[in-house]
Parts: C-alpha cells; sequence; structure tokens
DNA sequence: AACTAGTATAAATAATCGTTTATATAAATA
DNA sequence: TATTTATATAAACGATTATTTATACTAGTT
C-alpha cells in the first residue's frame, strides 16, 4: 500500500466535499452518501484514506459509524501556503496602488 | 485534454518544488532541470500546466524561457483552508488549555 | 433464528498521470 | 551554412487512482 501525503488526499474533489461535509457536522457513512449523492462503497474508500492521513476519526455506534473531523493534517499545507501568501499580497499591493494611481489622474483631468 | 484544477496541480511534488524555486527566483528551463535534477521534457510538461493553472508566466529571452511566479491562483486554496484554520486552532487550544492545568497541577504538588 | 441496516473490503475496470525516449523548432554561434 | 543551445511536444509505457460490482461482516430487529 501506499502512503497518500496530504496534497493528494486534499486534491480529490469528492474528498474535500466530504471535509466540507464533517466541518458542519458529524456524520455516518449514510449521512454521506446521501448528501453527497456518491455510492456507499465510494464513500466509505475515500473515508479509509481521510482516516490513514489523520484528517477524520471514526466512532462506532452499533453498526453505524460516526465520523468527525481533525482538521490539524491541513496545518501543513496551511504552513507550506503562507509562504506564498506574501507574494499574492504583493499582486493585490499593485493592483491597489495602480487603481490609487488612476483615480488620481481622473480626478486631476476633473480639475 | 483535460483542466486541471489549482488542488491536483499543486499535489505533485515535482510542481511543488518547481514553485518554490520560482518563489526565491525567477529561472529558466535549463536552471530548473540543474536545480531539481529532472529531465527537461518532465520540467517543459510540468511547467505547462502551471502555465495553463496560472501560477507561473512565461517571458522570451532568446532561446531561454524565463519563468516566474504568480501565487495569485493560490488563494482559491487559501480561502478553503481558511474555513478549517479556526478548527485546528480549537485544538491546540484545547492542547494549551490541557498542558495550562498539568503546569498548575505540577506547581501545586511542589507546594 | 431469520432478516434488515450499516459498513468495509476485494476484485475488476477505465481513466489519468508521471516519466522517458525521440523528435521538431527556433535562436545563437562558429 | 553547419552546428550548438534551449525548449516544446508527441508517442509510448507503467503506475496509480477513482469508481463500480459483488460479497462479507456485524449489530439490531422481527
Amino acid at each position: 500500500m501506499i502512503l497518500h501525503d496530504i496534497y493528494t488526499i486534499i486534491a480529490e474533489p469528492s474528498r474535500r466535499r466530504i471535509l466540507d461535509c464533517l466541518l458542519r457536522s458529524d456524520a455516518t457513512v449514510k449521512d454521506l452518501t446521501e448528501e453527497l449523492g456518491l455510492s456507499q462503497p465510494l464513500i466509505s474508500s475515500h473515508l479509509r484514506l481521510l482516516r490513514e492521513s489523520g484528517l477524520v476519526r471514526v466512532q462506532a455506534d452499533a453498526q453505524r459509524r460516526i465520523y468527525s473531523l481533525d482538521a490539524s493534517p491541513l496545518t501543513g499545507v496551511d504552513d507550506w501556503l503562507s509562504t506564498y501568501r506574501a507574494k499574492w499580497n504583493q499582486h493585490v499591493d499593485r493592483l491597489e496602488e495602480h487603481l490609487d494611481r488612476q483615480k488620481r489622474i481622473k480626478k486631476e483631468n476633473l480639475q
């Protein structure tokens, strides 16, 4: 078996939808199949990967399995992203500067 | 051909390494092959996807192609992550509470 | 005890993707 | 003009992965 890193885990749209569901509230496998309109085995296989990557926890309730979110493994992604945050802020800053300049020019032309 | 969303783009380790390189400084294809130890066609094919997703820009310089980073498409990922940030902060908070309690108990035992 | 509900897993498949090899293009150099 | 340098791309291959189908297991329910 292959160890999945967190980036490939969240690359899958259905898995992100599962996480988004669990962010709102804990849910059983059946809950998730109904909310997302995916087959039970598919949900289960995604949940397995999410479990192995530490993003979800399971708690047994009779036949049911109640899944809940543990977002902490996402901090790694957040750390990686934070290096880039400065960059796109530069972009936004430059855009704002540009708009300010435009505004100033417009004003000057009106005088 | 298939449209790649930003999550699958950054799921690939080599592509993240390319982005990390470009974060430090602009680079030609050759620069990247030497820095990352990957074949030229492989670098080029990764760069193509990065270009298509808007994460990099190209500028021609004779035969060379100078690639530079545009981090702004990553804001989408950042927005998605921000929903989860509150969650893992809860975890950290609980951990801190726990440690504080431990400390307090230790102190009380020493008195 | 038979049946139903909820879930996991194994096998099979189809599609996708990373990687290599080979080739084409375009600009610079000799 | 022939050669070299830098890059892109197409074809081929192997590996991985998402998804379906079928099945097994476990805990209630009748």
